[in-house]
DNA sequence: CCGGGCTGGTAATTCGTATAACCCGGCCCC
DNA sequence: GGGGCCGGGTTATACGAATTACCAGCCCGG
């Protein structure tokens, strides 16, 4: 009764006995091993045996003898909590699973002591590597363990650069952004940014310079005034939007540097009676999914690609320890709804183009 | 170079050999076994020389010994996708931690084949058991080779009756949101649901019945054209808001049976110049955290309790196979916000109370 | 009649750990 | 002075699967 492993299922042995053949027969006939030859018959009373008694391999037998396990660590600070990224763990569960894997997922809640208990049972596990993942963007330290084991650092850039990341393409997306409203025929563009643009959060500083860019490149000369910081919350984005449209010289376009930042700014619009696309156009950022589509109008904003991130960090991790702690960037597709019109052609202060339409109202 | 465990790391005869002493020894002298006896020299070796060689044990040779291992399967439909319901793994995962334990996770995405192939692997991997959570509460079947091992079902109920279950007290929850209501002063009571009242949808089966005894028990006769059948999303809340606010006579307060319901509503009281909660009221279900906590006002609302929920499934794993096939229902806390005040005084169609108030406007 | 090759399989070993069984020297006690 | 016992360890084995080396026939050619 105390005997270890009394209720750990059918073997190899029992397979072996119900068949009448040696254990070795079994593994090398279930396994379909190469460069063995078996009767038939015996096959057939092995697959028969196996099959009666419900034979299931015991991975850690396995494990032991191979010496690597088919499973990945996947550790998190709020991944699996945060409401939008659970795609992250979808998309890294996904390509594991189609290299035969299964992942072992820790929710740390920034709970450093955890963290580290946690990577030390996944390394005890012999995982075949591990996905170091973030809730948010941002340059992290890496737990020195990991330096162990095949890993990658997911939504985030490794501050000592030992580790391959992955990370959103902050700057082209809001470049991406900002152009969107200047090819609707915008000017006058203001951004509500979620961070300051001097700190370490790349989201911020990435998506206000592309934003820069794209002004520069057409010829718009930013104004200092239109640039806001909020603090990524709906809060952010009303108290700024309220302030943007009711100042001197109000913008015509919003570039929400996410989309709850945009729901706070539906929020200060409406409170104004003003209408979105028609008096004033947003682009959001994150096409967060329990709310981007649901708002009125549809908000055009760009997706973070949390699926395709997830699957490529697993991807990296199984091509080989290629430790060149270089980072990855994943570009940020625009998403179109209806948050985007052309700007409202009565509110031109600055009449500079020559050729105006006839407008009738 | 083929020899199998070549990259397996420190084993225990490594420290044993750097400590002069036999691996049982080690074995021994690290697990701190009970009933044996060394000298404080020899410990101070061991510990020493496996600190030195950064010995980590392999756990997959120790599971293989002991036959149970350190891992209990979670196998979900949505769950790690649905936006809300990422604290059913959280608080999975956070009780599993406190016995010591990992989780291994698979979102099926509703995949029965890759559900299988996952459920293979769990038990190939001897876990301890296995959570079987749903996205949405609901009557479900379980793969019967869940039988194999303690099983839980969480977040819906086990048709065979077979497995213990957990779900929320729906009726309760329905109860306690119209209550709130009537407790406001509130007679003519609408609710929104999610889906039809004879359908395999406990939600929406459930909250109905609990919104009519509230309603019977305040001695309120419950008007059919009171109750809407929504889908569950934005929609849903708003085309039937607006009917019902609509109609002959409107209700002074609707009960959503979920917070995208709720939201639909508050976009279509909106639209039709209604203020919340001065002209209506409004009770939600979910607390779903992006949404309910930011809309204008507060959503007075049920939390559905994910993280206890996720917790005591493990739990009751844990316990034992108490093979008992019993549901436990959790009960959903009323989240107070701002969505629930007293009926307006001006609307009172049916002036039934005899000393009404004087009312000022 | 002997050796070689092929067919169809088996015995033995290995992975790393836990533990039951045993062993040896010294001390105490009768 | 011998047996018991206790402190301080060691030896051996099992867990379940994979794999290498080997073995027993049998056939065939020279």
């Amino acid at each position: 009764m105390n005997r270890p492993g009394s209720r750990s299922g059918t073997t190899m042995n029992d397979v072996a006995a119900a068949a009448g053949v040696s254990q070795a027969t079994v593994s090398l006939v279930l396994n379909d091993a190469a460069g063995t030859r078996f009767s038939e018959e015996t096959r057939r009373k092995v697959h028969a045996a196996a099959h009666e008694l419900g034979y299931r391999t015991n991975a850690h037998a396995k494990v032991l003898r191979d010496g690597v396990a088919g499973m990945i660590g996947f550790v998190g600070d709020f991944v699996a909590t945060a409401p939008f990224a659970g795609k992250i763990i979808e998309g890294a569960q996904a390509r594991a699973w189609e290299a035969g894997l299964l992942l072992l997922t820790v929710n740390t809640g920034g709970d450093k002591a955890l963290e580290a208990a946690s990577l030390e049972t996944m390394l005890s596990y012999k995982v075949a590597g591990v996905v170091y993942a973030a809730m948010y963007h941002r340059v992290l330290d890496v737990p020195d363990v990991l330096a162990e084991v095949p890993a990658v650092v997911l939504n985030s850039r490794d501050r000592s650069g030992r580790f391959p990341s992955i990370a959103p393409e902050e700057e082209l997306g809001g470049y991406t952004a900002a152009k969107r409203l200047l090819d609707a025929g915008h000017r006058r563009i203001a951004m509500i940014n979620i961070g300051a643009v001097d700190g370490e959060l790349p989201a911020a500083v990435g998506r206000y310079a592309g934003y820069l860019r794209a002004l520069q490149e057409a010829g718009v000369h930013p104004d200092p005034a239109l640039h806001r910081i909020g603090d990524g919350h709906e809060w952010g984005g009303f108290d700024n939007a309220l302030a943007l449209m009711t100042g001197p010289q109000p913008p015509t376009a919003i570039f929400c540097a996410n989309d709850r930042t945009a729901w706070g700014t539906y929020q200060a619009l409406a409170q104004l009676g003003l209408s979105i696309p028609h008096d004033v156009s947003l682009v959001g950022f994150d096409n967060q999914e329990t709310l981007a589509p649901h708002l009125r109008p549809g908000l055009t904003t760009l997706e973070l690609p949390f699926l395709e991130m997830g699957r490529r960090a697993v991807e990296r991790l199984l091509g080989g320890a290629e430790r060149d702690g270089s980072t990855e960037y994943f570009e940020c597709p625009l998403v179109e709804r209806d948050s985007v019109a052309a700007p409202p052609k009565t509110t031109s202060s600055h009449p500079k183009s020559p050729n105006q339409r006839t407008g009738n109202a």
